[in-house]
DNA sequence: CAATACTTGACTATTTTAGTCGGGTATATA
DNA sequence: TATATACCCGACTAAAATAGTCAAGTATTG
């Protein structure tokens, strides 16, 4: 049971942009440098990132991403809800109406993912942005 | 993020038998046709429960596995521990010692990963076989 | 106009998952 | 004592997911 790698580096970059300024953009070219993150693996998540609102961007020279709202008010489930990464602890959960595994009924575990789901859920729910940059290390 | 199927079938199966005596063997047979898991895979599974002493078998006609505790007695982190079920949010966790992400210092969101693992092994923790029959449907 | 930096879709190697397969061994019961 | 049942165990594999890379742009600043 893992987070994905696009997820956690979507937090990073994020929290990384936490601590500066809002007035100028941030490249993702410094945020490769400062977290070790992939400049073009990077790419493909600011793309998820803006379309959703999180960010926004400015081209050219001394361009980059700002983020849209206060680091406290930011959601880290907003952030993995951008990168479709849903926790899903199973295959027969909310979604499928029809039953579990094959079948037309609900299974003996269902109850117990689906609190598990929401357990988790609410975790992301609750914690902001700048909660990480509290605990401020690196 | 999600579980594996191997996991989740455990708790599926050690469920299903918990609503049995513990006097009389249950052939995986049974648990395979009840709960629409596959025969094949079950023995496979149950290897490592038995190896992790949660359950003991008999061979031969009529044999089967019965469960070496109380349903009450049986945490959910058992049985995920006993299949290598790990909550591994990150890279980038305790066991590493030496930092994050190929870095020599733990990544800025690394308290964040650490704090959602316990989080959930707490859940696991604190869940008993017996909670699932309780809600029982199916 | 040159350099920087975002934009976008397609592509791919590697790893993980979710099983299956084959060939056992032990035991109860007829 | 033969036979069927049911556990035992390692090796194998197809398919899916993951973690990226690549190519070919466009927009902006200095």
């Amino acid at each position: 049971m893992k987070l994905n790698t696009k997820s956690r580096y979507a937090v990073m970059a994020l929290a990384d942009m936490s601590k500066f300024s809002r007035k100028k953009p941030i490249s993702l070219r410094d945020i490769s440098l400062r977290q070790s993150i992939s400049l073009l693996y990077l790419e493909q998540i600011f793309l998820k990132l803006k379309k959703n609102n999180l960010v926004k961007s400015t081209r050219g020279t001394n361009g980059g991403y700002i983020l849209n709202k206060d680091p406290n008010e930011i959601k880290l489930s907003e952030i993995f809800l951008a990168l479709d990464e849903k926790v899903k602890t199973v295959g027969c959960n909310k979604e499928s109406k029809k039953g579990c595994n094959g079948k037309s009924s609900k299974c003996i575990t269902h109850n117990l993912w689906d609190e598990l789901e929401s357990h988790i859920n609410i975790f992301f729910e609750n914690k902001k942005l700048s909660d990480l940059i509290k605990i401020n290390q690196n």
